[in-house]
DNA sequence: GTGCCAAACTGATATTTGTCAATTCAAATT
DNA sequence: AATTTGAATTGACAAATATCAGTTTGGCAC
């Protein structure tokens, strides 16, 4: 594990505000690992051993049941997941699997338990880190619930950009199925749903999404923070 | 408020753990209100003011974007609502309306966060409660997501059934559309789906609605603890 | 470059879900 | 008991989404 990768984790809003000494002894206690692409590193139903935090590359957050699958999120570096289950020490809903190559640290589920008792500072990172994601998953829920496909693709583009400083070229980092499912429709609506934002300000080739009117495509899209993150 | 009323709040996990002085501080600083039915308690996009806890009658929450509307969730007595909110102090994501006449404590928002880093039980039954009620809409988005909307209410009556004691007669505490909107579905297709649960299992009476075959009922529904509470 | 393979796309069709209109029903009031 | 009123139901239809089959495309190995 690079130094630089042990700041940025310090840096997470989860880690920032621990005493110097409880963020090492957690540090000390857990493992860095890599992964190969599509490898599984957690599947629901399990108890948790670990909190997991991607330093490198992109993880997958998805659940199943009969015979469907749904992707409910997909994680980019720096983050933490999995943390609600760790907390409650229960089992996992989620499954999770790399999308890509990645490098993941590994923190022992009691270490992180304890520390909620040992470090207060830490104890209040861990509700403002709950509260934030319980949030996001309100927002997911809605978004389901109140827009069509297509809406959702509209969104799912302009939020991305954004997270992109706003450049109008989204290079998909995963394949165009992972992306339909995270959406909630099956691949073939993700290409009718591409096609029809072309009378929208959106091109697609391959890999890249390119927003080319973005004044029509936010019309389109109706973005709303109470929706979209 | 009833000495009773208390009782049953000071049992609530969020609070039972804290100390009596810090519980009293912040009872004493609550508001004890009633409301009739169908009055709005809270507005999505506003700042939250108090903790909101049930004591008596039932309570919806719900979000509209673009004139559609939809229900998130409906809280039963005791139970506290717009927790993540209020520890974020963030806007909030849903709206509340009560379904019947209703006895609602309020609490105001700031002294629940000033009480995180006074009392350290209090902290550590908020990080339990904000990851249960994370799960909980977890499985919320699984269940909109991997199951067709019979699927959903057949999985609906056997939770309710177990809520109630397993009683094979569920009575039904408010409006069929309200239920309709909860499970993701228009009122007409709520009134086609029940119809259709006649093959399996479930007969419907204007707001009583019964299982008088629970063996294929269940088989219908596919229950799983990983999408049902 | 050529060939190969899986992913993505396209068209046809089925299924699910939503919408609108008309009717029935049930609860509440008089 | 009759009346009233809104909810619930039903039927017809429209729209959205899923599924299946066949075709094209893009990335990768050789």
């Amino acid at each position: 594990m690079r130094h630089d990768d042990l700041t940025q984790i310090r840096k997470l809003p989860l880690f920032s505000k621990m005493s110097d000494a409880h963020f090492a002894s957690l540090m000390k206690a857990a493992l860095f690992q890599r992964f190969p692409e599509q490898v599984i590193l957690i599947e629901e139903g399990h108890r948790p051993d670990f909190l997991h935090v991607v330093v490198e590359g992109s993880v997958e957050l998805f659940a199943r049941h009969r015979g469907r699958e749904t992707t409910i999120e997909i994680i980019a570096p720096v983050m933490t997941f999995i943390l609600a289950a760790v907390a409650q020490d229960d089992v996992y809903l989620k499954s999770a699997r790399t999308l890509t190559p990645a490098r993941i640290l590994l923190i022992p589920a009691q270490a992180v338990r304890d520390m909620i008792g040992r470090d207060a500072a830490f104890a209040h990172a861990m509700i403002s880190e709950l509260a934030l994601r319980y949030r996001g998953i309100v927002r997911a829920l809605k978004n389901e619930k109140l827009r069509s496909g297509s809406e959702r693709l509209a969104n799912w583009i302009l939020r991305t950009s954004r997270e992109q400083e706003n450049s109008n070229t989204i290079e998909l980092g995963y394949e165009k199925r992972t992306l339909a499912s995270r959406l909630g429709m099956a691949p073939e609506n993700l290409s009718r749903a591409l096609l029809q934002l072309a009378k929208h300000g959106v091109a697609s080739r391959g890999r890249k999404i390119e927003i080319t009117n973005r004044k029509a495509l936010t019309s389109f899209a109706s973005p709303d923070p109470l929706l979209d993150s």
